[in-house]
RNA sequence: GCGCCCGUAGCUCAGUUGGAUAGAGUACCUGGCUUCGAACCAGGUGGUCGGGAGUUCGAAUCUCUCCGGGCGCGCCA
């Protein structure tokens, strides 16, 4: 609907030449944009009051200058200078029934735009260590990264949406002997656990279905090296030169593999129970077996961006903005974390994907200078990595918080979650706040009151108009579109223009939501969309002996229903008929 | 100490990239079902947008400063 805004204002501004300078020079550009208030008509500009000063004119002049100008349409109702010199855009009802009538033509279609510049995007989130099950901090960033991905392709992106496990390094070797160790113990071999091994209900679980063919059981005197009293890493450490020994690499490695192939595919059922899906897992360990981490230390050493220091390599950082250069090859002859992640998103890159999106968690901020140095070393840009940080959920349980730590084992974990407030619930919730905020989830009241959730507000909304028609024909009543398209001139009462006038936003919110990585517009614009259909819902009948009208208000909650729906389904929330 | 994020109604949070009189939910108060679903609607109470200074036609939004909270500053991942 803007577009019909900014043509007309287009037109108008070719017939006022000496503007055409100015307007090329302005800092800031002049906008259309919604008003707040219907008071204000229904789109408004600012461009006389960006334009006063370069032109050493009085706004409001200018303005009316402007609108006299403006081209006949049979889509303006009318245009006011109003305030310090906005221009007020009142459309005319006709402006509006043909944006119903193109809802329900384009139907789940509807509100799909073509960005002006098509990327291919990887989208990376979640990427969870797979040390365990998910923990309610995941979910967010699960429901984030899907909405936002949704969102992304709605407005006409390619996405292709990765999950990066982490399985390689010391986290592994420490998941293999947690696993070891429970299995010990059901085998009545009594070993003091480790303080910083994973003490979940889930290694157990993991201990007892493992194969563990020709694995011996270890006599209690084979840890007779392993320090008492020590530092819990040196213990760890003491531990897992155990396992190897006693093991071999061969047996180690079959056991954290198994162990870590079990919870990565538990990960993946649950997201997938959760609506969240990946196009791919990229193992942390094929970058290893690809020789990448090699590739891309060679490639970083052809265009003269390591040296070496203190034994190690090291990659010129600071060259590129972070504030102290990174070991990329440890002393030891050992890759970093971050060689592997350089390799990683230079291997995004030369996959195809001219747009790299990472969504990590608030407490990585500190990590983001380095990888786009990282990328800018490569010769890529450092824009074409986006990182979104997603802020800390925080767990309440009786208004009372929740120590979470995944060691520990003291964690809710997402499907713990799911099952308590329900899909719908959870994947709403988790993006009605915004990512940069932190979020307080209280299990008690979310389940206490899960009657009031706004989600379910929504959804009424669209049960209600689905109601609505299961009534016609139970009254053996038929509803002609096309009638009511022809007499959509007979809906004028104030609730239904307020309606039209939601209805017609939903692209635009589509657009901001994308633009911005930010699905709570969206969230709030369906909770208004609704809370505008219950109200017209009270203020009016919809079946009406008047075959026009009634035709005509049909098609207006039809409409209504198309736009609930396309809502919901970019939020990964279903849209009931009945509840 | 340095860096990033945050501070808006009693509580939980929006605020369309600087627009017109700062908004929702919740809580509390009042009213509305013989009528398409009351999981709903209408109305009301509630604010020094953390404090201060600046930028301009105009600031919750941008700049500086102070206060308060979170996170990060590894040859860990």
């Amino acid at each position: 609907m803007k577009s019909v805004i900014a043509q007309s204002l287009d037109a108008a501004l070719a017939g006022l030449p000496e503007l055409a300078e100015p307007l090329k020079d302005l800092s800031v550009p002049a906008t259309i944009e919604r008003t707040r208030d219907a008071g204000h008509g229904d789109f408004a500009s600012n461009i006389a009051m960006r334009l006063s000063r370069a032109m050493k004119r009085n706004p409001r002049e200018l303005a009316a200058d402007i609108v006299r100008r403006l081209p006949e349409s049979a889509l303006l109702a009318s245009v006011e200078v109003a305030g310090p010199g906005f221009i007020n855009f009142y459309l005319s009802p006709a402006a509006f029934h043909a944006e119903l009538r193109s809802i329900l033509e384009q139907g789940v279609g509807y509100g799909r735009g073509s960005a002006p510049t098509e990327n291919k995007i990887l989208l990376e989130f979640v990427s969870a260590n797979p040390t365990g099950p998910l923990h309610v901090g995941h979910g967010r960033h699960a429901a984030f990264g899907a909405t936002v991905g949704n969102l992304l392709e709605a407005v006409g992106h390619s996405v292709h949406r990765e999950y990066y496990v982490n399985d390689a390094g010391r986290q592994m070797d420490i998941l293999g002997v947690s696993v070891w160790l429970r299995w010990l113990e059901q085998q009545s071999v009594a070993v003091d656990f480790p303080e910083a091994g994973y003490r979940g209900e889930y290694i157990r679980h993991i201990a007892s279905t493992i194969d563990m063919t020709g694995i011996a059981v270890a006599a209690p005197g084979d840890f007779a090296d392993v320090p008492q009293e020590a530092d819990k890493e040196a213990v760890i450490e003491a531990l897992i030169d155990t396992a190897r020994t006693l093991l071999g690499s061969d047996g180690f490695a079959h056991i954290r593999q198994q162990a870590l192939e079990t919870i990565r595919v538990d990960i993946e059922d649950d997201l997938a129970e959760f609506g969240v899906t990946f196009d791919r897992w990229y193992s942390e360990q094929s970058l290893t077996t690809g020789n990448r981490i090699d590739t891309a230390l060679r490639v970083l050493e052809e265009r003269g961006m390591l040296y070496r220091q203190d034994g190690a390599t090291w990659f010129r950082a600071q060259d590129f903005g972070d504030e102290k250069d990174r070991v990329v090859v440890r002393e030891n002859g050992k890759t970093t974390y971050f060689a592997s992640d350089i390799a990683y998103h230079f291997d995004k890159r030369k996959r195809g994907y001219n747009y790299l999106i990472n969504i990590l968690g608030s407490d990585h901020h500190g990590y983001v200078a380095r990888l786009k140095a990282g990328l800018a070393a490569m010769g890529y840009s450092a824009d074409d990595l986006e990182v979104e940080l997603v802020q800390f959920v925080a767990l309440y349980r009786g208004g009372e918080k929740l120590a979470m730590s995944t060691r520990a084992g003291e964690f809710v974990t997402l499907r713990e979650l799911r099952n308590e407030v329900g899909n719908d619930a959870a994947r709403f919730f988790y993006v009605s706040r915004s990512n940069d905020q932190h979020l307080d989830f209280d299990l008690e009241l979310a389940k206490s009151r899960s009657n009031d959730n706004p989600v379910y507000y929504i959804q009424y909304a669209h049960a209600r108009i689905a109601s609505v028609f299961r009534q016609l024909a139970e009254k053996s009543l038929e509803w002609d579109a096309a009638n009511g398209a022809d007499n959509l001139g007979l809906l004028a009462e104030p609730q239904e223009k307020a309606l039209m006038t939601m209805l017609s936003r939903y692209p635009e919110v589509i657009e901001l939501a994308a633009s911005n990585r930010a699905p709570q517009h969206l969230v709030h614009f369906l909770r208004d969309l609704a809370n505008d259909f219950h109200t017209y819902y009270n203020a009016h009948v919809f079946i009406v002996d008047d075959v026009a009208l009634r035709d005509a208000r049909l098609l207006l909650i039809r409409a209504t229903r198309v736009v609930i729906a396309n809502g919901l389904g970019i939020l990964g929330v279903s849209a009931p008929d009945s509840m």
